[in-house]
Formats: structure tokens, sequence, C-alpha cells
DNA sequence: CAGAACATGTATTTAGCATATTGCTTTTCA
DNA sequence: TGAAAAGCAATATGCTAAATACATGTTCTG
């Protein structure tokens, strides 16, 4: 039983943006600090924001930020969004008659009652406890212009 | 979110079990009643008995049965046994270090906790609860004679 | 208008799951 | 005692979906 990296990332970026406080972030950086592939996070920063939880800024100087206070940012929620199917078992679909026993199954209500408990742990968290304390984690992202980086940082010559 | 087939055949097959009560059933024929591959089962049927969910007899006449009372087969333990693997993202393995902000994120513990809830809530069932009520399944696996079986049944010839 | 940054679709790679194949071992019954 | 029935076990292969890369468009700033 796997989450997608897809929602991982997603958590991690919101989680980034929460330490960033109001200030823009581009995509570049949250790689760079995660060191993680750029591309995959164009993607991820795309669907967060077509969800409403940052809101991104075109063009030049432009970059992400939460549109949301992170106390108001239901980690559920987040994960029913991000993950392509909550669907335990095949017979989760409601086109699935594959299986022969399917009228009289009761595995289908206690799976989703286990899924149901999954999501509601989660609901009890927001984006605002991920990132207490905040100090040692803007740390580890390096925020201090002074800090190692994570990755290699590369220097950017004129 | 998903589970693998594996353990969902897992599951089938001590359901199968649990209404056939002390008989012998063999492989051939919970796949048949299925409809789900032979070859699969096998392995599935194999690491059931390794985990002593059941007891199997070899050689001619034999077959598998369960080892212990439906009631005493709790549903949370057979999902540990059979899903490879409860790591929900790649940081819980314990020799990870690949994320930058591992040493204090608190993601980890938050979905440690509702991995927990999802366990916790299977573990509230167990395989007699499948079961009941055992009439209309019975009936589903075609456990009387003359039913319709959920393949095509092969008539074996001398 | 040039360049920085996000937007968006497509393509390729990869890994793990599902399935098939094959041969071995054990047991029972004729 | 030997053949057949049934599970045991390893190996191989095919398939699907996730992960990633790539390419190009669009929008904003200076």
């Amino acid at each position: 039983m796997r989450l997608t990296v897809y929602t991982d990332f997603s958590l991690r970026v919101l989680m980034f943006l929460a330490l960033k406080g109001d200030e823009l972030a581009t995509i570049a950086e949250v790689a760079k600090a995660y060191g993680i592939s750029k591309n995959h996070l164009m993607k991820v920063a795309y669907q967060l924001g077509l969800a409403g939880y940052v809101e991104t800024v075109r063009g030049k100087g432009g970059g992400l930020r939460l549109a949301r206070r992170p106390q108001d940012i239901v980690l559920g929620e987040v994960v029913r969004h991000t993950e392509p199917d909550m669907a335990l078992v095949p017979c989760f679909a409601p086109d699935d008659a594959s299986c022969t026993i399917f009228p009289s199954c009761a595995l289908r209500g206690v799976l989703s009652g286990a899924r149901d408990a999954f999501l509601a742990a989660l609901d009890r968290h927001t984006l605002a406890d991920l990132v207490r304390p905040r100090a040692p984690l803007q740390k580890l992202l390096s925020f201090k212009p002074d800090g190692k980086a994570a990755g290699q940082r590369l220097a950017r010559r004129a």
C-alpha cells in the first residue's frame, strides 16, 4: 500500500510554501531545495494551482505562494485531491462486476471503512502541524543565504 | 492508494474456505469458483500456508482447509502479512535518507498514524464477519452440485 | 522585446505487479 | 511399487501505470 510520489511531492511543496510565508517561491527553488525533478514538480504545482491550494504568478519575477492559510489546509483533503485512485481493490469501481461474489461480498464495506479511517486520521491534521517547529526545517531547506544547500547549489554566473 | 490483487485473492481464498467448513478445497476449485488464475492462486495458497492461516494436504485427495477458526482470523493481521509493503512513502524505509528535510519532517508521523488507523479498522473485523450470511455466498460460489458454475465448468471425462 | 517563469501536452523510460511455464516433491491408491 | 493427483517452488515474461524527460506555448516584468 503506497501513495504516489505525486502526492508526496504535493505535500512537500505545500510545506515549503508554508515555511516561506508570503514570499513567492519559484519551482526551480523548491526542486533544488528537495533535490527532485523540476519537470515533475511543475505538474504538481500546476495541479495544486487548479485545486486552489496555491496561487501562481506567471512571468519574470513570478512564482508560487499559498492561497490559503496553513491551518486551513487539511491534509486528508489534499490527499484525496492528489491521489489518482483511492480504490483499494478493483471491485470498488462502480462498473466492476468481475468478482463472482460481488453482490453479497462484505469485504467491500470493511475495506472502505478502513479507507475512511485512514483519511479521517489525516483530516485531523493541517499543513500548520507539519511545519512546527519552523526553524530546523528552514535550516534544512537552506533558507539562510549563507547556509549550505541540500544538493549542489549551482552558481548562477552572469 | 491500492492493495495488491495478491492481498485481494488471499482474503477471497480465506472466505471460500470459511464457507466450505471442514471440507478440503482444491486450488483448482477455488480458482474456478472465482474465475481467476489458478497459477497465481497457488502462490497465494502457499503463502497462506506459511503464515499459518491454512493447512494443506498434499497428494491425491488433498487440498486446503482453514487452520484456525474464522472468528480467530483478524483481517488487519492478514493484510499486514500479504501486503508486500505498507510504506506509504519512500522515507518510511529505515535506510532512506533521500529527502532533505528527513530529520525534522513531521509528515512521516502523521502518515504512519493514518496507516495505523487503517489497519486498526481492519483489526475490528474477522473472517467470520465476511461470510455472514452464508447462504447467498455459497450459492454464488456454486457449492450446490447442480448450481451454475462461475466460469465455464469444464467437464472432466474419463 | 527579450528573457524569466509558469502552462501544458506528449513521449519515453522504468519498475513492479500479474501471469504463465515448467519441473519437482509428496502422498495415496490400485 | 509405481503411477497419478495434488501441492511446492523457481523462473521467465508480458503488461500496465507511474515517474520522468522533453518540447513548446503563454504571460508577465523591466
